[in-house]
Parts: C-alpha cells; sequence; structure tokens
DNA sequence: TGTGATAATATGTCTATACATAATAACCCT
DNA sequence: AGGGTTATTATGTATAGACATATTATCACA
C-alpha cells in the first residue's frame, strides 16, 4: 500500500488495482459505484472518481455513465515511447554525433508523399538526404520531405549545420502525426551508405507530422542493423 | 477549440496548448499561477488544476510546488502504443485466427533467458512455439518462456484451444516489463514456418513481463514480411 | 558571512454540494 | 406486443473553501 493515509486517491487506487490483481473483482465484472467506495473509504465521492478516472487512464476498469465501472476483460496494457531527437539519442549513449547532408532539392514529391503531406497538386516540396553518424560511423540513413509551402523559413534554413530533425522539433510544433515501424531488406543505396550488404535486414522508422491537418514533414530513417527500439510497459 | 463552454477543464487544456505552440509562452518560461489563470478563465483554481494537470502528463510543461509551472524547454513528444492481443489485432483487420501449437516443452532455459525470467540457476521453464495464422496464412511465428515455477497453474493449461499470449494477458497480471523491436533476416527455420525466403527482412518484437521482479514470460514474435506497426503520436 | 529558523507561495489534495450528461430501465399508450 | 416518452441512475464536471506539502525567499542571530 503506498500512501499512509487510508483516504487518498492514490491509496484508494492501489486498493483497486490490488482488488482486480487478486481477482476479487474478475475481469468483466461491474464494481461498486462511486458512492458505495466513498463510503467504504471514508471519503468523499470526488476522491474516488479521482482514483478511478487514474486506474481507467491505465487500462484496468471501463467506465461508462449509468452502465458504471467494469474490470477490463482484456487489461490492454500500453507502453510509452519518447520520440528522440537523434542526436540526443546518441549522445546518451556516449558516442559523438554528426550528420552529413547528401542531397537538398526543391522538387515535385511523389504521389504518397503529396498525400502524407497534404499538399495540392503541383506544389513542390523539399528533398533532404541525411546520413546521420555516431562516433563517424554510420547510424541511420534519413529521407526527408518538408513542406516549404506550409513553412516557408524552412527553405532558408542551414541543414548542414543544425539537423532538419532538430530544426522541426524546435521549429514547427505539431498537432498530429502517425509512426511506422517495419523491417525490410537494405537496397543497393542505403547498404552502400550504411557501409553493410545488400540484403541485411534494416529497421525502418516513417514519421508525419501535420498541424491542424497541414502536412509539416515526412520522414524515413533506415537504422544501421543492431538497431533496437526499447519500450518500457 | 473544442468544448465551446469557456470553463471546462478542456477548454482550458486546449489554450494552453495553443498559447504554448503558438510560442505565446516560450519553451522555459514560467506561465501564469493557478489562482491568476482562474481568474481570467473565470472559473475555480480546481478546474484550472485538473486542466494543467493533463498538459502536464502529456509532458508539455514541468510542475513544481512554489516554483511555479514553466513550459516544457524540450516538448518531448511521447507516443503511445496499446499491447495488442494478436488474435484481435488479426479480428480487427477482418481475418480470421487461428494459432497452431508447435512445441511444448519443459526444459532449462539458455542464461539469457534465465536471466530476463529472473530464474535460479537449474530452474527449469516451459518452452512454447506458436504460429499464428490470418485466414489460414502465418501471420507471425512466436518463441516463448514461461515460468512455471512462479505460475504453477501454467503448466496445467492447454494451450492448444487459447493461445499462450491470451491465457497470460487473463491469468498472470504483470506490474513491469519491457518490449524491444528490432529487424532481423529470417534464418531458414523460421522462413520455412512464415513460408517466405530465407533472409527476407523480418519485424521482430521481443517481450518480458515480470510482476513484483518475478519474471512471468519473455516472448520473441517474429511477424511476416509486410508487417507495420502503428503508432499515434 | 554563513546558517538555521521562519515566513511566504504555488501546487497538491480533500470535502461537500450542485448540476450535467449518457445510457438504461420503466412506463404508458396505441 | 411495439414504439416512443419519461424517470432513474452512475459517471462527469464545476465550485468554494480548507488544509497539506514542497520549495524558495527572507530574516535574525551567532
Amino acid at each position: 500500500m503506498s500512501p499512509s493515509e487510508a483516504n487518498s486517491w492514490q491509496h484508494i487506487q492501489s486498493e483497486v488495482l490490488e482488488r482486480i490483481r487478486s481477482r476479487q473483482w474478475k475481469p468483466g465484472e461491474l464494481i461498486p459505484n462511486e458512492t458505495d467506495l466513498a463510503k467504504e473509504f471514508g471519503c468523499a465521492r470526488a476522491t474516488v472518481n479521482r482514483a478511478l478516472r487514474a486506474v481507467a487512464d491505465a487500462g484496468w476498469i471501463d467506465r461508462r455513465r449509468k452502465a458504471g465501472t467494469r474490470v477490463a476483460t482484456f487489461p490492454e496494457r500500453k507502453a510509452v515511447l519518447s520520440i528522440p531527437v537523434i542526436r540526443k539519442e546518441i549522445e546518451a549513449k556516449g558516442q559523438d554525433y554528426s550528420h552529413d547532408l547528401l542531397h537538398s532539392v526543391t522538387r515535385l514529391p511523389p504521389a504518397e508523399v503529396s498525400r502524407r503531406l497534404n499538399l495540392a497538386d503541383g506544389i513542390k516540396a523539399l528533398e533532404l538526404h541525411t546520413l546521420h553518424l555516431a562516433d563517424n560511423k554510420p547510424h541511420a540513413y534519413e529521407e526527408r520531405w518538408i513542406n516549404v509551402d506550409f513553412l516557408p523559413e524552412a527553405a532558408k534554413a542551414d541543414f548542414t549545420t543544425i539537423s532538419a530533425n532538430e530544426w522541426l522539433v524546435t521549429n514547427a510544433p505539431f498537432t498530429e502525426g502517425e509512426l511506422v515501424f517495419s523491417a525490410a531488406n537494405a537496397a543497393a543505396k542505403e547498404a552502400k551508405l550504411l557501409n553493410i550488404e545488400t540484403g541485411t535486414a534494416i529497421f525502418t522508422a516513417s514519421r508525419t507530422t501535420s498541424h491542424d491537418g497541414n502536412g509539416i514533414t515526412a520522414v524515413r530513417l533506415m537504422f544501421t542493423p543492431g538497431y533496437q527500439l526499447h519500450m518500457a510497459i
């Protein structure tokens, strides 16, 4: 039992979790309503509400007005990933970060990128190819498109000194985004850049970010073999 | 602006987020205290507190007693992954789920698994190999170890009817866990089971779960090519 | 000039009360 | 029965007021 006070919301929370864990309250089952629990714990209903809301946020219970609160049949666990800035990720491992801007061209993107960036027909975008290095060894190869129609300042930025990754973090806050992870066999181009053999399995992350429906950037990151993405549950 | 009522906590939340995005409140800067914001929005302090707590949970601001509330310097974005039960993931795509238990043996696990499961020397564990199928086509191949020393009931369970995945979700709640994603070239064994060519890049997920330090299970899932892990930001 | 006690302050939490809202249950009328 | 209206119920939210707690600022004293 964490907090000593019997009427703190955290005490109620851990008590509730304990009852779920011990199966005193079984999956799918209805638990007492807030008023009754408040009586039992000798506290205000608001305090029970605060506790149950936290338990619900963590996915252990489902709550519906009038229908009541029931233990989740499948306590779906959630893992949280803090999206790292590549430089910080490398520096956190005690390695030296650097990057090479290999390509920087404003041109008409392929249809799929136009769709992801929500670009009208015929609108160009900035294409960047960057190699991220850790201790001067290839770490990841990045193919990025930036919507300079929506973000004109990006056209003037110097991405050789600051990586597009970081420039965007500080200059283009976004409201929504999507992240897709997959595995792919390295094509000749990536293999050469990452200094690996063609066909080697590489971990790939694609990210699209937007601000109120306006696409900002679409990136595809290909990591050198051995890269692992860790998440705590 | 989402909720119309000017004094709802959700309104305040989106207003606060807007001020951060528009840099009216800059990173690192101190924002007004709850009492002042309550005055400004014409609501109770508790309502402002509710809103700011939500914004803080999302990582946009840092709050400390007496020190006040300031905008996070690195608005580190977080992506949340709901760890899916494989059956549900497949059924959500409108496909038929089934699974094949290929192997079920109680034996001494390799050292690395023993470490992950926190097993004492010489303690055996249950090894399961399962093939998950979507519409009768291979979807993922699973190699799992279960700590039957800690979870004796698991030794009696029939994993041919219910997958170990689901049995554990409902019977072995866990407190901590780790999730690791990576890419690998399919070895001959996996390739044969998944009906793909040796060397094809496959997306791999490894998961370890424990309860108060006692290892429960360690799994390695290898997905057929084309599998993508999606996360909303 | 420190340094230890003390005051001030912003957030954290709890209470009691009230009303809002979603969803179900009950009812009534045809 | 069937279908639509109304009542009931559990959660959701807002409020004012109070006290708790962490942390910083201040001040007195050695």
